[in-house]
DNA sequence: AGCACGCCGACT
DNA sequence: GTCGGCGTGCTC
């Protein structure tokens, strides 16, 4: 009997590929799963290659069984490893990591839930002039393929055609995105959307699915491994030519990719938080360049690096000016807080209540769940931190506990402070729950409905809340970034932003983007519908260039002034980052490990090159471990990324055990 | 990443 | 004299 021999690659760090041996030739193939003997144990296992014999540093002897072939029909194919390989390079990952992320865990079918054809929502019958010549552009055939300046790791990779649709909340840019992919679909081709997190995934993706019918595919993150992996499948045999999902959904498998769409391109959960660190969007211009796909993002608020790409017409931008739904600008005014006594100025108190008789609703938003820091001691400054993350710890009123808000450590709070006995205990600063009690104190007869990760947890608590404040049963929605996402209710005349400077604070080059970007969609939260829309953002810091920006909702204006700030100091997007963290339950084994890596990165230094840091990470002891940073940056990631990929196994040799080491290619947050 | 193998401290 | 700590290195 004939033996095959297949090459695996697994879910771990190492970029080793493993080669089995299995008798029946016929289950086993490329793009299979198998269990195999691993070690002591059973690992799942991709088959990436099929050989005639083994490879020759193995002995034949050695080679095991494969014990399992798990799928049925194959679950990805060249195209997919392909792409793996590039995000393990890139990423600076095992390919077997790569290849895990992108494919779904699931293993069964389950009976598929198809979206009914019958009620198809009825599309928008006109669309306006600027939305019209925006289609237009997109769906031009103007095939020029530029090359990426940046070299190496994308080098003989053309870079796709790319659009962006600038426009306020509002101006209908859905629309143009449901319209370019029909397009496309008519002409035989695919399509991937693209939103952020969660809670907008489930309504755009129920709109999406309205308008298209059995032909589109969901793929969020609340349906189970199984669910997941039928619609993947579903995908790949070519029966759902449109996908709408979160990031991951960019690795969907369908045929013949004509389209990528990016909505809201800022939001930051388009990059992983976990290794591989990849960004959907950087995902999605090399496959729009591979398969000859073309890239449209779309926001009201583009990141710094899509700016900068729009400035040199590397993506054409598409100005939507105009709201569509005959809703004006909202009217922002800037109110310090300065001299309030609590958290709602005058000015915000007087504008709830013009509302509420108008019989429309105000949106609240605050950046800070909780009730209150908990206790700064006015006579030594101490302040009660959490023993595990170096965090202050926030006061959760309904829970009468102080809860860290990065690994949900609580403690009660303390009668006196722990360091000088003093009693005089005091709350700093505010969040949610405080603010709720307040309104609720200043409008016994209005409805308020908090929204933030505390509530939210409770089943439906989310979606339950937001169905009454669509029906008009609550009068003020108060909450966290939640309420700032692209959530519409066209009742909503008044948005507040209790406290804007939340964030500017932050140690991070991109505080200022986050804040600008913030404020200007809540901010377009307000008045879609009706002309006659007020914002109220409150402020400590008044002539703040950024709370400006933000006030007159200048795009523009605030780029200008960023961009060259971050050209004079050198950053992202004139500059790319990869981040070295290092952690470790020992301090000094930590501070080693970073000097360690430190040493090793000096000699690779030159001027297309440079090492900042090492340094505390901004939250330098969290969960218990101590961590430490260290980053390269470089004109271009061509050199930066050649020189971590030789760093790598030089530091690993001689490491420090009980230390680890992880990259962030392109970090999005410095925390 | 697991997991086993292997070499040094306090227990029946 | 053994149980068990976790440092080191391998997994076809």
């Amino acid at each position: 009997m004939e033996k095959s021999f297949f090459d695996l690659v697994f879910d771990i760090p190492s970029d080793q590929t493993f080669t089995y041996k299995i008798d029946d030739k016929k289950r086993a193939a490329v793009g299979k799963r198998a269990m195999v003997p691993f070690g002591s144990r059973d690992c799942l296992g991709y088959i990436i290659a099929e050989r005639e014999s083994p490879p020759e540093h193995v002995k034949l002897d050695l080679i095991k069984n494969i014990r399992r072939v798990v799928d049925e029909e194959t679950i990805f194919d060249t195209a997919n490893i392909e792409l793996a390989r590039w995000m393990a390079d890139f990423y600076l990952c095992s390919t077997g990591q790569a290849i895990s992320t992108m494919i779904p865990s699931g293993r069964r079918l389950t009976i598929p839930n198809l979206p009914e054809d019958e009620e198809t929502e009825q599309p928008t019958l006109s669309i306006s002039n600027e939305q019209a010549d925006a289609l237009r552009a997109i769906l031009e055939n103007n095939r020029t393929c530029l090359q990426d300046p940046d070299s190496r790791l994308t080098a003989s990779n053309p870079l796709p055609e790319m659009f962006y649709l600038f426009g306020v909340t509002g101006s209908g840019k859905t629309e143009v995105f449901i319209r370019a992919a029909q397009r496309f679909l008519s002409e035989g081709k695919s399509v991937i959307y693209l939103v952020p997190e969660i809670s907008l995934t489930h309504q755009t993706a129920k709109m999406i699915g309205s308008r298209f019918g059995s032909q589109a595919a969901t793929l969020h993150s609340g349906m189970s491994p199984s669910a997941r992996f039928s619609e993947w499948m579903r995908i790949r045999r070519g029966e759902a030519p449109i996908v709408v999902g979160p990031r991951s959904a960019i690795f969907a498998p369908v045929k013949n990719l004509g389209l990528v769409i990016i909505d809201e391109e800022h939001d930051g959960s388009y990059k992983s938080g976990n290794t591989p660190r990849y960004h959907a969007r950087q995902i999605a211009i090399r496959r729009c360049g591979q398969e000859g796909a073309k890239l449209v993002m779309g926001s009201a608020t583009p990141s710094a690096e899509a700016w900068k790409l729009m400035s040199d017409n590397t993506i054409k931008r598409l100005n939507l000016t105009r709201r569509v739904s005959g809703g004006g600008m909202p009217e922002i005014k800037a109110v310090s807080l300065a001299k309030t006594d609590g958290c709602l100025t005058k000015e915000l108190k007087d504008e709830i209540r013009i509302t509420a008789e108008m019989g429309r609703q105000t949106i609240l938003f605050m950046n800070r769940r909780g009730f209150a820091h908990f206790y700064q001691c006015p006579d030594c400054g101490y302040e009660q931190k959490c023993r595990h993350c170096s965090v202050s710890l926030t006061w959760h009123k309904a829970k009468g506990k102080c809860i860290c808000h990065y690994c949900g450590y609580s403690e009660a709070p303390p009668k006196a402070c722990a360091n000088c006995g003093c009693v005089e205990a005091g709350f700093r600063g505010f969040g949610t729950e405080m603010i709720e009690e307040e309104v609720k104190m200043a409008f016994p007869d209005l409805k308020i409905r908090r929204v933030d990760a505390d509530t939210a947890g409770k089943r439906g608590g989310l979606e339950d809340s937001l169905t009454l404040f669509k029906s008009g049963m609550i009068d003020i929605l108060l909450g966290t970034q939640m309420v700032a996402k692209g959530l519409n209710f066209p009742k909503v005349r008044l948005v507040g932003v209790v406290f804007a400077d939340t964030g500017l604070h932050m140690p991070d080059f991109r505080a200022s983007e986050r804040t600008f970007s913030l404020i200007v969609q809540v901010a377009g939260r307000a008045g879609r519908y009706f002309p006659d829309s007020k914002v109220i953002v409150q402020t400590l810091r008044l002539d703040d260039p950024v709370i400006k920006y933000a006030c007159t909702l200048d795009v523009s204006g605030f780029f200008n002034s960023e961009l060259n700030m971050r050209k004079a100091l050198s950053f992202p997007p004139y500059t790319r980052l990869i981040r070295f963290t290092i952690r470790s339950k020992d301090e000094k084994k930590a501070d080693a490990a970073i000097k360690r890596l430190a040493l090793l990165i000096k000699p690779f230094l030159n001027n297309n090159a440079e090492m900042l840091g090492p340094a505390e990470c901004p939250i330098g002891f969290m969960n218990n471990n101590y961590r430490r940073q260290l980053m390269l940056r470089g004109p271009s990631m061509g050199n930066i990324h050649h020189i971590a990929k030789q760093l790598i196994p030089l530091y690993e040799k001689g490491k420090d055990a009980k230390t680890y080491l992880e990259f962030d290619v392109d970090p999005v947050s410095m925390l």
